[in-house]
DNA sequence: ATTATTTAAATTGCATACAATAAAATTGAG
DNA sequence: CTCAATTTTATTGTATGCAATTTAAATAAT
């Protein structure tokens, strides 16, 4: 006797646990950004930022998976706040640069504590976080250029 | 020679690769859930009622993880495409019910061929899905309780 | 029974996400 | 060169997510 529906049940997604697992993730760094006054998007934003210290928002969004809709009121709430500055580009105007500011490397001592604080509340073994993480990313990579 | 930010890139995080592949994943269900009028959210709110039938706002938000300031405005939406009811317990009148309605279970019979159609776009092996199918629940249930 | 506490939804306000479209600058074909 | 196609952002509109607050109902304590 088969269900035909069988596969319709939230017990059986891999979706379901993926998209929950990455919200209360999420909510766990909440209290710890909240005291810089960073979202979790900003955050990763930032992080990029202090690797490039410049970026145009097309390279942003590329790394980030995220595109101009959102990256556009983000980056502007990240300047209103003095982390970023947002210029355009002098050999090609069409494209907006986004800079660190002094005050946003500043913030990356501020947050270096968080990566270790968010690992021990993380209830998963070294060697489960990397196997997830090998597996993350090649389920990433199994979309890109698919769309 | 220590690198003291080395826990800030954005490529040793384990929480980026899930909050990027969450997002491409629920990107992927889009055409096939366009042609449904469902979101994603609606789409697993269905799943749990063509399981459940009838359910309150607070069970439904235990089983997805998600409060009634999302919900509330997702079951309206629902209710107006008439694939749900909404209406308060007799016996407890803070309670909302949400019920199926006859159009919202014929809906199941048009999505059943969507957990195949995204199985095929996964290009993990059962394998790996079962692993990472495991260890998501397990970061999961390592929060509970935690908040 | 009356009041304080608790509980379940709804509401409010803010910040994403993202598709679709628009606008501005650049590039390329003829 | 010149205009059409392309590229990069910005904007618009819709739908979440979620913290915080409010409202209404039920329960508990006295």
């Amino acid at each position: 006797m088969e269900d035909e529906y069988q596969g319709l049940h939230l017990e059986n997604q891999l979706c379901f646990p993926l998209y929950a697992a990455s919200r209360e993730v999420i909510k766990q760094y909440r209290p710890m950004l909240d005291e810089l006054n960073l979202t979790y998007t900003q955050y990763i934003t930032l992080m990029v930022l202090w690797d490039k210290q410049v970026l145009s928002v097309k390279e942003l969004g590329k790394i980030l998976y995220l595109d101009s809709g959102t990256l556009t009121p983000l980056l502007k709430s990240l300047e209103s706040k003095g982390f970023v500055t947002r210029s355009r580009s002098r050999s090609d105007e069409r494209v907006l640069l986004v800079e660190l500011t002094p005050a946003g490397l500043a913030l990356r001592d501020r947050a270096k504590g968080i990566p270790g604080q968010m690992g021990a509340c993380v209830r998963l073994s070294p060697e489960e976080a990397m196997t997830m993480y090998r597996l993350l990313y090649k389920l990433l990579d199994g979309f890109s250029g698919v769309k």
